[in-house]
DNA sequence: CATCGATTAGACTGGACAGTCCAGTTTGAT
DNA sequence: ATCAAACTGGACTGTCCAGTCTAATCGATG
């Protein structure tokens, strides 16, 4: 089969991308050697280079792949309906799918190392923040105009406020996560406390005035 | 003078800091050398090990420096008087003050090397997160007590409350300065203008029900 | 001026590591 | 069975760098 001889390649290649990637979420961008991680995919250093150029090229790989998949994961989630449920059920679900999708060791180190290699590579961190933060926020933003629409929302420029509901949510969780480490990530229940708090601050300022309390 | 001594021996420790800042903070730990440190601080590479034992003992004590500095730069905010003035007076002035502070380049590159080394240092996020956010929370959640005592601000937990507001105004910033770099650092009338409306939306969900509106 | 601690320039060691080269082996398609 | 592409293992080059060593100089103090 020639699907056969590809899969050979492909599956090098997978053992590769999955080895270098274990590797530099540990040790960094500089920290990591080519060695470790033809050894860990166990596979030859020079199968390594005949996949991939150089150290950077297999490195932006590895973010490139993982920043996609969290876009992709994040655009995919379930909530799309905003039929006539209350808001307030939306917004929770929202922001709980979004915490059970990005508040994952794998993407939290991920998170750290771009980083950390703001200076080296800036082009990641910017990739970083327009495939996650502002693909969620523009999201949102498309649902609360629809809410201002039929009078749910107070008027207001949907944009910002969906800015500040993102930040609301998953400020205090990413930002702990980034200084103290896997064990910073808040639980599910936590998370999920947290989720609901945020929602209920959100709405008392947003919510339409005509059903307060 | 004996003093004098003294001051040739501090000044050859000043300049090695200052330059192992620079250097440590645009290249990162591992990024960083020590024959770069030393040529920076116009100072013999035998000079600086005469001085710190190891590189490692050089970035922690640069760290250190520049945390503390902060911690106590947050502690020194000469906001303190909760007299009669309303809340949200005292509230701006905190938000604003505390954004004055901590959105520099210098700190924020700071946060990001701390981030991107948390794998390799550990203690380091801990303290950092001990020194800035926690701080910040304290100090805040003593201050909205007293405003719940005398009926100000909603009955609630004023340390969850206060953490609330703190990632309410930190949040957003932080998290863009961290991704895109000093670049992604608001300017000054934009902080001014978030603090604003973070001390809007937290009012509206913990401003005591009585005069709201 | 003599002394002693601090400092300097630069050579040096030992180890790590990116990337290359090569000679031989495995694998899968025909 | 045959052939080419993919892979292996390990040696090798060149570079970089933390940390040490040395012999000479500097600078404050007595």
């Amino acid at each position: 089969m020639s699907n056969g001889a590809a899969t050979r390649v492909q599956r090098s290649r997978e053992k590769i991308l999955a080895a270098a990637e274990r590797v530099f979420l540990q040790e960094g961008f500089l920290g990591a050697s080519m060695d470790a991680i033809a050894d860990l995919a166990a596979v030859s250093k020079q199968t390594v280079y005949a996949h991939f150029q150089s150290k950077e090229a297999l490195f932006l790989e590895v973010i490139a792949a993982m920043t996609g998949g969290a876009a992709r994961a994040i655009g995919e989630d379930g909530v799309e309906p905003l039929d006539d449920r209350p808001v307030s059920d939306y917004l929770t679900a929202v922001a709980i799918d979004q915490l059970d999708i990005v508040m994952t060791p794998r993407l939290m180190q991920l998170r750290r190392m771009v980083i950390g290699e703001t200076g080296r590579f800036p082009e990641l961190g910017r990739s970083l923040y327009e495939n996650g933060p502002l693909v969620s926020i523009r999201r949102i933003a498309r649902v609360l105009a629809h809410y201002i629409a039929i009078g749910q929302i107070r008027d207001c420029d949907p944009a910002r406020a969906a800015a500040q509901f993102n930040w609301l949510v998953m400020g205090a969780p990413t930002n702990a996560a980034m200084l103290l480490g896997d064990e910073g990530i808040p639980s599910r229940t936590e998370l999920h406390a947290h989720a609901q708090e945020a929602v209920r601050i959100f709405l008392s300022a947003y919510g339409s005035p005509l059903d307060r309390d």
